[in-house]
RNA sequence: GCGCCCUUCGUCUAUCGGUUAGGACGACAGCCUUUCACGUUGUAAAGACGGGUUCGAUUCCCGUAGGGCGCGCCA
């Protein structure tokens, strides 16, 4: 029987989630449930300065917010060092590791030398071969030592890549790595493979910057005698102009994703496509995603963020959201967006109500929950309403004359329905000669400040007629 | 500097040696229309460069250029 398929994703706590570490999270969670197998979730907070409760609370919700699910516990990885510094010792026992002594002023000196000679900067392996009496006189001068690996020296190291193919290295390109700092803490390098092996990890899936990372982790795998997994290496994701993701570009939190508005389906659907494509489809769910993913589809290219995408793909999934689940959407991240909390104090089963009638006119025209929650500041706006410049000048010129000669018409409508209104205004355009978007842009401005909103005969509906009466003799 | 990787419209991408190089976003134009959207129709827009291999290269090989990543007792 082969052995069940583990992807795992391994932030380490010293951030937010950023965009490219939840698209790995995807790519790992997708795999895992095409597969029908488990992701599990690692923090690698070993190095302990830089890891912070905040940043991991941070990550576990974002994978939450992404509808990210991992099987298991959560494993620290910082929990586990004793177990990594027990294989470091087998290691050395078994003569796949040594001690070295070399401080680190002499490490530097010797990067310094091997840059200015144009050298590759590697460590020279200078207590590779070293005897026993030199390790006890070093000692005996009160050094403390690393434990490095003993890599082999010549020959070749190989990935078989899922994504980027076989990738090769001259061993004599890779230097001895440490393993075990003087203090006794594990190296990243070491605790990533024995947590990945420990965890029967069979796939991994990460950004490829650490494709040369992989190369000695297989050494260290290889020197154990361990099972190398299967590994995938994606490309990173840039910003815009094609440098790293910066602050500047995409690289926010997701949670700043969630607070501008996106939805995390919509979200999903945007990362999956960066760097991995089906045919010509652009939009999956869920289970078409799952369905469709293989890691032979990703590419080999970095691929650059864009925010114009992200908000197609956005309003596509808005519009296509039934009401009462975007109700619920926007009730979510009310509490994430500025503005947010005044919003959700005066959200009572009235105005919900409301909110959910005008909702097919308002989602249409919104590309983010934010656009939409803007959008809908009419439908409790107090009077008299604020009016912005667009809709102050369509009062100004001519607009007031409308809502004068209009309201009679309006006054005389008893069965406050789009239908009957709109006869209403109708007649009077039909009467007077005017095309209907004379009247019914002065309408707008008086009933929603604005320019551009919902159909008119809408808003009057969801207004009602006494509000609606009110904000029109307001402005007339 | 050394190593590894990448290079098709502005952007994300399709193409498994032979295509009018396709789709999507964005842009522009038209239609629809009470505004803005939605929808819809159409237009412009690409194989980095130079050599090979081949009857035939976007596709395979080499080189050049450009870009990315890595080179810590960070992860």
């Amino acid at each position: 029987m082969p052995d069940p398929i583990v992807t795992r994703f391994a932030p380490s706590p010293t951030g937010f989630l950023h965009i490219g570490g939840g698209r790995t999270a995807l790519f790992n969670w997708l795999l895992a449930k095409k597969l029908g197998g488990k992701m599990l979730l690692r923090i690698e907070d070993t190095d302990r300065a830089r890891s912070t409760k905040e940043a991991i609370d941070a990550i576990l919700d974002g994978l939450h917010w992404l509808g990210l699910t991992w099987d298991g516990d959560v494993v620290y990885q910082f929990a586990r060092a004793a177990r990594h510094r027990e294989v470091a010792e087998d290691m050395l026992a078994k003569g796949k590791a040594y001690h070295c002594y070399a401080t680190p002023e002499e490490l530097e000196a010797m990067r310094e030398e091997a840059k200015a000679q144009g050298k590759p900067m590697r460590y020279d392996g200078r207590w590779r071969d070293r005897s026993e009496t030199d390790r006890q006189e070093a000692a005996a001068r009160g050094l403390k030592p690393v434990i490095r690996l003993k890599a082999p020296q010549t020959g070749e190291t190989v990935v078989e890549d899922l994504v980027q193919g076989r990738v090769t290295w001259a061993n004599e390109n890779l230097d001895d790595l440490v393993l075990l700092r003087s203090d006794g803490t594990p190296t990243y390098m070491l605790a990533v493979v024995v947590d990945d092996h420990d965890m029967a990890v069979t796939h991994i899936i990460r950004g490829d910057d650490h494709l040369t990372n992989a190369a000695r982790q297989t050494q260290i795998y290889e020197a154990n005698g361990w099972k190398v997994p299967a590994m995938a290496h994606i490309p990173l994701i840039h910003g815009a102009d094609g440098a790293k993701l910066s602050k500047r570009h995409g690289a926010l939190g997701v949670d700043a994703y969630r607070a501008l508005g996106y939805l995390p389906a919509a979200l999903r659907n945007y990362l999956v496509r960066l760097g991995w494509s089906f045919g010509d489809q652009e939009i999956f769910s869920t289970e078409e995603m799952i369905a469709a993913f293989d890691l032979k589809n990703v590419g080999r290219s970095p691929a650059r963020f864009d925010f114009a995408k992200l908000e197609n793909i956005n309003g596509h999934y808005m519009r296509h959201t039934p009401d009462a689940e975007l109700m619920a959407a926007i009730e979510q991240v009310l509490p994430h967006i500025e503005g947010g909390a005044e919003i959700a104090a005066r959200l009572d089963g009235g105005l919900r109500a409301k909110w959910l009638e005008a909702m097919p006119g308002l989602k249409e025209r919104a590309k983010t929950l934010v656009e939409l929650i803007d959008g809908a500041k009419f439908l409790y706006a107090a009077r008299p309403l604020a009016l912005d410049d667009k809709a102050r000048d369509i009062l100004d010129k001519g607009g007031r004359a409308v809502l004068k000669a209009l309201l009679p018409r309006l006054e005389a409508v008893t069965q406050w329905d789009a239908a009957t209104l709109e006869a209403a205004v109708r007649a009077e355009s039909e009467a007077t000669g005017q095309k209907l978007g004379m009247l019914a842009q002065p309408l707008r401005a008086a009933l929603t400040g604005r320019s551009t909103s919902p159909g008119i005969f809408d808003v009057f509906a969801v207004i009602g007629r006494e509000e609606s009466l009110a904000r029109i003799r307001d402005q007339a």
